[in-house]
DNA sequence: CTGTTAGCGCATTCAT
DNA sequence: ATGAATGCGCTAACAG
């Protein structure tokens, strides 16, 4: 019924290995059988089984990319761009890799099962992509899971997020902390000195490092903080819609509202405005990330621009052994401040 | 060195069928015997070789969700949606399935590409997310290739895509056709009659079903369309913002523009506002899809809403068999038309 | 350059 | 309820 190498052998009138070796491409093979065997593949319809030649060769072509949020740009730029170099159909790399994107959707259960489903599949390579959860139990479970994962021979690559010390894991991290501080740094440049900060969710690497920077910013300039000027929220429109109406009213003379990201930025704007409040006239609004709507806010949005194309494209190419990982195995890529209209002078 | 089922079968002083059946638990095994076990499972840390149980169940876990542009939230939010139903880790559906999405990048290669690999791998399922290529030998070549797999067992389910006849795919279709001509009815009923529109990539079925749709609104108010009206590009913001630009050097008295989706939209905003034309008082502009973002531009979209999440969710489930699939295996999912302030009368 | 031989690790009959 | 035996389809030595 299913069509097997075997099948293809016999038609092709040559032994099952040599079917493999013309599929596989790496072992010298004469011209002319190599033609007969693909004539029998195409008039067989032949297909690989994946699981079988998995299983033989004790190795995969599947590689993974976990994201915590499919549906949030910020993700799918990274993933894109990581996918476009893993190579799979139509990258550059050749060979014909699965590469396929997870959706943890920011649980951390799922993340780990994620993990122990490609460690089933034997994958080639998984990039793990955004902030971590700060839970040192769970911390401890996904270093574990790191661990044996690239001890199997499964290259693990971060992107995006913090070193996983002794796993062998290769990270490249965003400078969260000091983009925020170069944020409010900016900010308070221009004079201001009653910021609302709206953060992401608790327990998230992301979320803490960016609230450092703001804070260390305000340290450093000797502004002391208002306890009501911190919300926490989730990294998305709404609950920067709603944690702004809630700043609004612990504290109507903030002049400025800093978010964890554009999107939550996006619903800052929109609470604003609703409030009867012009940006920047009567408070200033920042982002970050520097995803493409940012700069169709109205006003555009003032953000730090993080190379999110680029360091995806780089993880990409680091997973598939096609570029030297950093050294020490850590490299740091920095966020660019991209001043735009939605910042200016405080009022008064 | 890798441990094995028959290592945890000698730790637990059982046979390796034993351990098989209480891993896969569909089989009666005493409760002592399966405690002992799970706890040298445990104890071994032992992981199911995936490739191995393929292979001798003759089926996989493997669940391929494909998209044209994973950065586009249109596609995130859809598979995103479809994953959580698939059951992956978390999910409702229980068991352990890998959902993994995949990026065609709208390219017609990598899809077939990744539709042989999800093929290998012999795939649970498939979902085929947005619209098709019109090229009619890759409809084709599609057509056959999906038609073997579920010929093979694996459950196909298109959703927001054209239904594939003869091929056994079930099909979840967006009302395009319908969306666009309501969408462009509402802006005539304002009293508009020179309306720019901006359209996709041509060769792709949502393309030309909104313009259809447009058109056919057009045709029915006795309004004859200027060929100047019209210009292709992608579905992103930079298309929409050259396009309008363009659109406006051809014939500067059109009083609205209508887009081939909310990105592009945006990126039309932007044009008109550089042009010193105000929405809508000046010019009209109305996007499809209604993301997320939309409801922030200024002023926000008028648009056609698609039940994204709810569409992903329903295939989903179909793909799991978890749903039944519509009679006839084609249901149509309807917009609904949105009006928000980016719309007005015309001026003069 | 090509054929032969032996598993890869597991799920499943069939027994018991 | 459990064990023993067989083979899934392929790749990787090893010969020649």
């Amino acid at each position: 019924m299913t069509v097997t190498l075997a099948d293809v052998a016999a038609r092709a009138q040559v032994s099952p290995a040599t079917v493999s070796r013309v599929l596989n491409g790496n072992y010298p093979v004469a011209a002319s059988t190599r033609e007969r065997v693909l004539k029998a593949v195409d008039e067989l319809d032949y297909v690989l089984n994946g699981p079988a030649s998995a299983l033989a060769a004790a190795t995969s072509d599947l590689v993974g990319i976990l994201v915590n949020d499919i549906a949030d740009p910020f993700f799918g730029i990274m993933a894109g761009a990581i996918q476009s170099e893993i190579g799979g159909p139509g990258g550059r790399a050749g060979g014909e890799r699965l590469a396929v994107v997870c959706n943890t959707g920011g649980s951390p259960e799922r993340e780990l099962t994620y993990l122990t489903l490609l460690q089933r599949q034997r994958a080639a390579a998984v990039v793990l992509t955004g902030g971590a959860m700060e839970d040192a139990a769970h911390q401890a479970a996904v270093a574990a899971k790191l661990g044996k994962l690239t001890e199997a021979g499964t290259r693990v690559v971060l992107c995006g997020r913090p070193p996983a010390p002794r796993t062998g894991a290769i990270a490249l991290t965003f400078d969260n902390r000091g983009g925020g501080r170069e944020l409010t740094e900016h900010l308070i440049g221009l004079g201001h000195r009653r910021l609302g900060y709206i953060a992401g969710p608790e327990e998230r690497t992301t979320t803490r490092h960016r609230l450092e920077g703001h804070r260390a910013a305000l340290a450093a300039h000797g502004i002391e903080e208002d306890p009501r000027w911190t919300v926490h929220g989730r990294y998305d429109r709404r609950s920067g819609y709603d944690a702004t109406l809630e700043l609004l009213r612990r504290d109507p003379s903030l002049t400025g509202v800093v978010a964890a990201n554009d999107s939550v930025a996006l619903g800052a704007c929109a609470a604003l405005r609703e409030s009867g409040l012009r940006i920047p006239q009567d408070v200033s609004v920042a982002g970050f990330d520097d995803l493409p709507f940012s700069i169709d806010a109205v006003p555009a949005l003032t953000t730090v621009r993080l190379p999110l194309a680029e360091a995806g494209a780089r993880a990409g190419r680091i997973a598939m052994g096609r570029e030297e990982a950093p050294s020490g195995g850590i490299a740091t890529v920095r966020g660019e401040l991209t001043v735009r209209g939605s910042s200016g002078a405080p009022r008064g």
